[in-house]
DNA sequence: AATAAAAGTTAATCTAGATTAACATCTTTT
DNA sequence: AAAAGATGTTAATCTAGATTAACTTTTATT
């Protein structure tokens, strides 16, 4: 861990310029305030049960939220890669344990935001607080849209969508992963893809 | 439509002290830039393909935010009623086309915060930006625990937690409605219900 | 009070997707 | 290069929940 690799956070600058100006001193602030990690892959950056302290920017690499329901199935809600965020937002905000794991699929480097950290930056740079409200609210949007995919589409029409939507994404996850993303056996997503081969 | 009815303002002034703290200037500001506004039953406040001008407080009655399929099925996405939120924040925040309908089920009062009014909110009063950035990440965490329950859970399992986590709800609604909001049929509900009586 | 419309129930039949299990292929590790 | 582990496929059988349709109850309208 690092407080100051600044060529590495250049990524972070100018995804945040996308939605809001900062000057050369609120970078300053702001790079002061986050720390670079490195994880390898298969590490943990969450728990599921344990309080997530950090919410994380990535720059590299892949990440899956999970939860483990009763029976110890996995349920995938999200996938992060370069220039998303990872975390369990909810046990980040309230400190409270959480309900879903983070685990690297890759070995993925991020910068991370502590609990701590990030109400110092909201009160030194209230600029950031629009931010962070924007790019939340876009996350509401993608949660709300998922929910009404999940209603009316069909499950292939739903993998078609999500193929489409992350292409990148697609490449490089073990198909048994979108199976659980899209909340279906890898069996069944394994006949979908044959459906699709032939010609629907 | 109103600019000023204060009396009617204080549950939007109560329930927003429960985040943050405003001045008597700051909650003048506030009142002077939202609108009070009644709608009948049956009567839409967002309709879906339009776009969203209002994030509505409710102070009274009840609305469904909903989606029609291309079968011209209605998903239900959430219920609002007395100090909740309504709106198709979507089209809302990028003042783009909705994708849901918002409609009363019951003669309801709300105050209504515009799109430039909000922005002039922000502006003025910083603070109410960490507070709308809190309201809505609360909605996300229940978005995606959501998604994680209808992957996890039976039917029956999702509707014995819609009755307890908003017993208030169900109450006042047709069964059909908690149905759409579960993703199920109003016939399936109802077994459900009779296999509950029964004792399980 | 009578009628119509909306909401809810029951039961028979059907289907998308789960489960199980055996096998195939691709990656690591030694 | 052999063995072990992880990932992916195919096929048979099973089930939660959908569909259809006829019927009952409740609520609104005249």
């Amino acid at each position: 861990m690092h407080r100051m690799i600044p060529e590495k956070k250049q990524p972070l600058l100018k995804y945040i310029s996308k939605y809001i100006a900062l000057t050369k001193e609120e970078e300053g602030i702001l790079l002061s305030k986050t720390t670079y990690r490195k994880y390898l892959k298969n590490q943990y950056i969450v728990q599921q049960g344990d309080i997530c302290n950090y919410e994380c920017f990535v720059l590299s690499g892949c990440t899956k939220t999970f939860h483990l329901d009763n029976e110890g199935q996995e349920h995938i809600v999200m996938f992060s890669i370069e220039d998303w965020w990872t975390s369990d937002i909810g046990s980040f905000i309230t400190q409270t344990p959480a309900d879903y794991s983070v685990q690297c699929i890759e070995n993925t480097e991020v910068i991370q935001f502590s609990h701590d950290d990030i109400e110092d930056i909201y009160k030194e740079i209230p600029k950031l607080e629009r931010f962070f409200r924007q790019i939340i609210e876009r996350a509401l949007v993608a949660s709300q849209k998922r929910i009404v995919r999940s209603f009316s589409l069909t499950a292939k029409e739903q993998y078609l969508h999500f193929k489409k939507q992350y292409p990148k994404i697609e490449q490089r996850i073990p198909q048994y992963m979108i199976a659980s993303y899209l909340g279906i056996t890898k069996e069944f997503l394994s006949k979908i893809k044959s459906q699709i081969i032939l010609g629907q």
